[in-house]
DNA sequence: CTATTTCCTAGTAAGTCAATAGTAAAAGTA
DNA sequence: TACTTTTACTATTGACTTACTAGGAAATAG
């Protein structure tokens, strides 16, 4: 039997068909991408626009999704855009006032949800009397982690100090034992 | 005796159609539900076996969906069952030492991922280089609380004192300096 | 006018989620 | 043994979501 060599490949490597409770969609990544490109043309010249095409090619992302994801970013207001030759898209606040936050829920809507439902609107009988409250205060530490955090603060690396010393953990950047 | 299993999702007005970063499943609150009923009779006898459909009813929850999320936690050591008359479930583990990481693990996989990818395998060029770690902190800050909730402290309501300062914050907007 | 570039609607294929159906296997009772 | 209870497992369903793509309308510059 002839040994099969696994290819190693870190982008093709897909985790398995469930998701874990929290999950980054493309439509974020893509997003927040995005506008680390418009925050260093901002840096330059805070009226410059970029074209869709030049932030797709210069992040690797299918150009007519990354459209659809800044329409939805000129909608919240995050970014301005013009149409026709010598158009394009720039930012429309300071870099230091959006928020990861802000980027996640203009394009994937509220934080975070238990079953679809907001986590105070869900009721627990009995013995689950206090689950509510875990739900919570999962979204107050995600709320506290992706509203500290600015694209300034990302595009500088220059993260709040309470989230480096999160990265700091023993064991952050590993996976979980499985 | 018949008694009839109330209908699940009573009249809960569902968000909108898409969910934000962290989606707390129906298997995780159903499992977590379970299991705090199962914590409630250990407490009384470590031993006693629990009946699946009691657990449905006094949880209101479907009674085969909820068949198979405690087969899953069977599989992950955190319940054992018995078959037959006179079967049922109950904890495996001491409920101190069983944390809600554990939970969501056993029922919907990795805690995070960025576009069904572990957040430690995407690879960001140029403008976008630091924001792996943003998603990596993402994730820290989610293990941190979930890694630090025993089903002890939830069914005592005693949760750890960080988690506490995390649910009396005023939080919303504001943003830190770092 | 023409070329460019964003805006918008409407798809689609693949997959996930929540839940159900039906049957097999084990364990107790008589 | 036969019978009942209860979990174990597989397979399937319908609704919905995700990650895109197609094609054209509208705006803008030269
Ligand atoms: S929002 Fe949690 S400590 Fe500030
Ligand atoms: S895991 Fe975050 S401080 Fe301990």
């Amino acid at each position: 039997m002839s040994r099969v060599v696994q290819p190693v490949n870190a982008v093709n490597e897909r985790m398995t068909g469930n998701n874990g409770a929290v999950h980054i969609s493309a439509k974020a990544d893509y997003g927040m991408r995005a506008l680390l490109e418009l925050v260093a043309a901002y840096r330059i010249d805070p009226l410059q626009l970029i074209k869709g095409e030049a932030i797709a090619t210069a992040q690797q992302v299918p150009v007519k999704f990354l459209e659809g994801i800044l329409r939805q970013l000129r909608q919240s207001g995050i970014v301005a855009s013009q149409r026709g030759a010598e158009g394009g898209y720039r930012l429309d606040r300071d870099p230091s006032d959006v928020t990861i936050a802000d980027v996640v829920r203009a394009l994937d809507g509220p934080l975070a949800a238990v079953r679809g439902n907001r986590p105070e609107d869900v009721e627990y009988p009995g013995a689950s009397e206090h689950l509510r409250e875990v739900w919570i205060a999962v979204r107050a530490a995600m709320r506290h982690v992706l509203e500290g955090i600015s694209l300034e603060d990302v595009a500088l690396n220059k993260l709040p100090s309470d989230v480096t010393e999160l990265l700091a953990e023993p064991g952050a950047w590993q996976r979980r034992k499985p």
